[in-house]
DNA sequence: CGATCCCGCCACATT
DNA sequence: AATGTGGCGGGATCG
């Protein structure tokens, strides 16, 4: 009744804003729009409805009772019709065909006629796409909210989600002023450098931070931040303000978060961004916080946020399917770059709730733009060539110190991470080899960092990239394969992996760089690589079956949810149980990608399969290379796959081929090789390169199933954030010796995870280094960072580094290099066990543990009383300890 | 049964 | 104090 009353009455009480407006709008609208054409976007943006529609909506708004028959039917069909044609598809107005049946079935105005996202659609319908700028379109809220028919609150969530990008504005009270789309390349191509800023790298930086948290959540870590708690990253979003105006709460408000949102996909390489990660990106810092239910409230406002959008024609929903299963995503379908504008970000800044957005360090985009540039030069991979590696070492330490950013790089890392980890990373890096662990390396984007020492003087590269893992790739011939998806687009042009022609090998701008270097007994190699390239990471991570990994992603998978960095540490304690069965994860990995595809429309997309928070598991086992290189026949997991169930991956295989490998001499057999696999994984990749002639131990799988692989060194930088770089120089030759066979994965299966943030620093690994640390430093590797790895690797980077996530992996079975690392055996245990127990109270789904849930009933007794906040508090007392 | 997300209470902000 | 905003999460609905 209500709501018939408002309708009623808004109209009368609008009349005193502006009557013109509407008659205005209507009128115009239709015309306009078709005019419009404008556009200076390409994207098939959606247009507005028919102008039917409009009409449509006038009578409604004239009979509000009739108003809801008439949504459905008539107001809804015209458009259906029309819009078909104009609107992308993702946009949901499908339902209301039936209607025509059953009109007095309208009573039950189902649920999905009353979605935001509809309303949004009917919302926007009124308005002009591109309205002249010669005249205002003012809307009233109160008249659009009887006129639609719904309360001011839903209202009050579109405008928001559209305020947020600039399509409207506020000009008073219940008064938004409509834009229009005119400036939405240029509030995007902002959003998306703040976004960069922000969370180019840092996204993947959150990421793990969040696991961190979750980690610490216990303990230490929370010490270790204190000053982020309090005022958690408030710079984030309102760097400038905050002081002043920031306080407000409403900044964290729906605009904001929808801002953050869009950054996200923007900074996404793939595009698409699961809710989970969102929300878990989102939440910021409030790390304590994390409890379940600000997950879940998250989540919701993202789907709120979503819905707007997609009525936007900016995102569709998708699904990325993942280990656990398939999870809710979204895929940018707006425009992806933006017209040259530049877009001064100093006028954004000023008004409009970005402005909050960007760093506070304006001079910033200096850096930033520096930053970028580094991008290209790929010349890092040159590192083969000392000479050169030292010369971008320089440049990123030159710059790295002064730069605001990284100032305020460091601020984060300090916040997220242990201080006392960033002391010891800087410190270690500073010992071996600036290059790779500068702090830099947060800077650098992403995709460029890589390090890759080349052991091997021969080096020849049969380099392949892997562009996506879209492609499919035949043999282990380096085909490029054109990448259909936007992804493959967009890297392209960063990333593509340019050969110079000096220089033995190539670089990728992905983000992190393996490679191994091994000898690989056969020539195959290129097939292995192909093999190996497309699997890339997945399949060879996966298929190295870290047991670790694997525990993992299990426990991972019986939380039914959203806590999707909660893996990490619940399965510290699973683990150990779960280990045995560790099989799942090679799957897991590899299903992402393998599936992703399928589901959604763009292949290349789907290896990315969005951003993983989770961490990136790379195994490298020796098996895993072997298997890898047999690829297509072996591709199963030889043993441990089997169990798992290699089942799915087969078919995928081949048309994900991420990596491609290209062998100069595709034929020669001895040639070294050295496979570059992207990774999927969204935002930090992992690329691999396997060299193949050096060590002797090679990839034999077939024959074993354990071939030890001897992997001479793995070298992975973190390119961006998180990712750590690891470099593992084994004795080649004698690598794994000391596990036999049977425990393959025990030999070599190295397993990474990307996800601690602090894994900014490099680790080393070198797999004989488990027996001799010192070992080997260099034979081939880099002359940088010679042997030295091992050592600071384990000392240091505990926590930092691996120590989260690797222990956890490495503990898995593998004794091995990894272990070397962090903790001399199996030890992993031990860590884990203590969070793990925490987190999965709160992080758990309540589902799966049933502590959560119970309070909350408890709560929601007392509920409605008691804030939000209230709530929280207890839960958060209680739970903590 | 999990994914979605409508609905509207209620706290905070603004007038 | 009234009214505007909008955080938030219960719980219904969808798939």
């Amino acid at each position: 009744e209500n709501i018939f009353d408002r309708s009623r009455m808004a109209p009368k009480t609008p009349i005193k804003n502006e009557p013109v407006d509407l008659s205005k709008q209507k009128s115009c609208t239709p015309e306009r729009n078709p005019i419009t054409p404008v556009k200076i976007i390409d994207r098939p943006q959606p247009d507005p409805w028919t102008p039917t529609a409009n009409l449509k909506m006038l009578i409604s708004a004239a009979s509000p009772d009739m108003r809801d028959r008439e949504k459905k039917k008539e107001l809804f069909r015209p458009i259906e019709n029309s819009e078909q044609s104009d609107t992308p598809d993702s946009l949901q107005y499908d339902m209301v065909d039936d209607s025509t049946v059953d009109e007095f079935e309208k009573q039950r105005p189902s649920r999905k006629q009353k979605s935001l996202g509809l309303l949004c659609q009917k919302f926007l319908a009124r308005y002009p796409s591109y309205p002249l700028s010669t005249e205002k379109t003012t809307i009233s809220l109160d008249e659009v909210a009887s006129i639609l028919g719904v309360e001011r609150r839903r209202i009050y969530d579109i405008v928001n989600v559209l305020e947020s990008l600039h399509l409207v504005s506020r000009v008073a009270k219940n008064q938004y002023c409509w834009h229009g789309w005119h400036n939405l390349s240029q509030t995007l191509k902002t959003l998306q450098e703040a976004g960069e800023q922000q969370y180019g790298e840092l996204m993947t930086f959150f990421q793990h931070k969040e696991q961190d948290l979750e980690y610490k959540f216990g303990e230490q870590k929370k010490e270790t931040i204190p000053d982020s708690q309090d005022r958690p990253l408030m710079d984030f979003s309102e760097p400038d303000c905050t002081s002043a105006s920031a306080n407000s709460r409403k900044d964290k408000s729906l605009r904001i978060m929808s801002q953050k949102f869009v950054m996200l996909f923007l900074v996404s390489k793939t595009k698409i961004v699961t809710l989970d990660i969102a929300a878990k990106i989102l939440i910021e810092e409030t790390q304590d916080t994390v409890d379940h239910s600000k997950f879940k409230t998250k989540v919701r406002r993202l789907y709120d946020i979503a819905n707007v959008l997609t009525s936007l024609g900016l995102i569709k929903k998708v699904h990325v399917t993942e280990e656990r299963g398939r999870k809710p995503a979204f895929k940018w379908i707006g425009p992806v770059e933006f017209p040259g504008k530049t877009t001064n970000l100093g006028e954004l800044r000023g008004h409009s709730p970005i402005s909050d957005l960007l760093p506070g360090t304006q001079g910033a985009c200096a850096p930033y733009q520096i930053c970028a540039t580094g991008r290209q030069r790929f010349t890092r991979h040159t590192s083969f060539n000392s000479a050169q590696s030292c010369e971008e070492t320089g440049r990123k330490v030159s710059f790295e110190p002064s730069s605001p950013h990284q100032e305020r790089q460091d601020e984060y890392c300090s916040k997220m991470r242990n201080p006392a980890a960033v002391c010891r990373q800087k410190i270690e890096e500073d010992t071996r080899n600036p290059s790779v662990t500068s702090p830099l390396s947060l800077f650098s984007v992403p995709g460029d960092s890589d390090f890759c020492v080349n052991p091997l003087p021969q080096a020849v590269f049969p380099v392949v990239q892997a562009d996506v893992p879209s492609l499919s790739l035949p043999n282990g011939i380096s085909s490029q394969a054109p990448h259909p998806s936007t992804l493959a687009a967009s890297k392209t042009e960063n990333g593509k992996p340019t050969l110079l022609p000096n220089q033995p090998f190539l670089c990728f701008p992905s983000s992190s760089l393996f490679m191994l270097c091994g000898g690989l007994q056969e020539n195959n190699l290129r097939e292995s690589l192909s093999s190996a390239g497309d699997t890339g990471n997945r399949s060879a991570e996966a298929q190295a079956a870290v047991p670790s990994a694997v525990c993992q992603k299990r426990s991972s998978h019986k939380c039914t949810s959203p806590s999707a960095p909660v893996d990490d540490e619940e399965p510290a304690v699973k683990k150990q149980t779960m280990e045995q069965r560790d099989l799942p994860l090679s799957l897991v990995v590899s299903k992402k990608p393998i599936e992703s595809p399928k589901a959604e429309s763009t292949p290349g997309s789907g290896c990315s399969s969005a951003v993983h928070l989770e961490a990136f598991h790379l195994d490298l086992t020796s098996p895993a290379a072997p298997e890898a290189s047999n690829k297509e026949p072996t591709k199963p997991l030889d043993s441990q796959e089997q169990e798992k169930g290699s089942e799915n991956k087969d078919p995928d295989e081949p048309s994900p081929g991420k990596a491609h490998i290209s062998t100069k001499s595709t034929n020669q057999p001895s040639l070294p090789q050295y496979l570059y696999v992207q990774s999927t994984a969204g935002l930090s990749s992992f690329n691999f390169l396997l060299p193949a002639n050096q060590a002797p131990g090679a990839i034999s799988l077939a024959a074993n199933q354990l071939p030890s692989l001897s992997v001479p060194c793995v070298m992975v930088p973190s390119a961006a954030l998180a990712s750590f770089p690891l470099v593992c120089s084994p004795t080649i030759t004698s690598p794994l010796p000391t596990v036999p066979d049977g425990s393959f994965s025990a030999a070599t299966s190295m397993s990474f995870s990307m996800s601690s943030l602090a894994s900014t620093a490099p680790v080393f690994i070198g797999t004989t280094a488990v027996v001799t640390p010192k070992v080997s430093p260099a034979p081939s590797v880099d002359p940088q960072q010679p042997a030295h790895p091992a050592q600071h690797l384990s000392p240091a980077l505990p926590r930092s580094c691996g120590a989260v996530k690797l222990d956890s992996h490495v503990c898995m079975g593998h004794p091995v290099t990894l272990l070397k690392l962090q903790q001399p055996s199996s030890a992993p245990l031990t860590p884990k066990n203590i969070r793990p127990v925490h987190h999965e109270a709160f992080f758990k789904t309540p589902g799966s543990l049933g502590d959560p849930v119970a309070w909350k009933k408890n709560e929601g007794n007392q509920t409605r009383n008691a804030s939000s906040v209230q709530r929280r508090l207890e839960i958060s007392s209680t739970s903590p300890d």
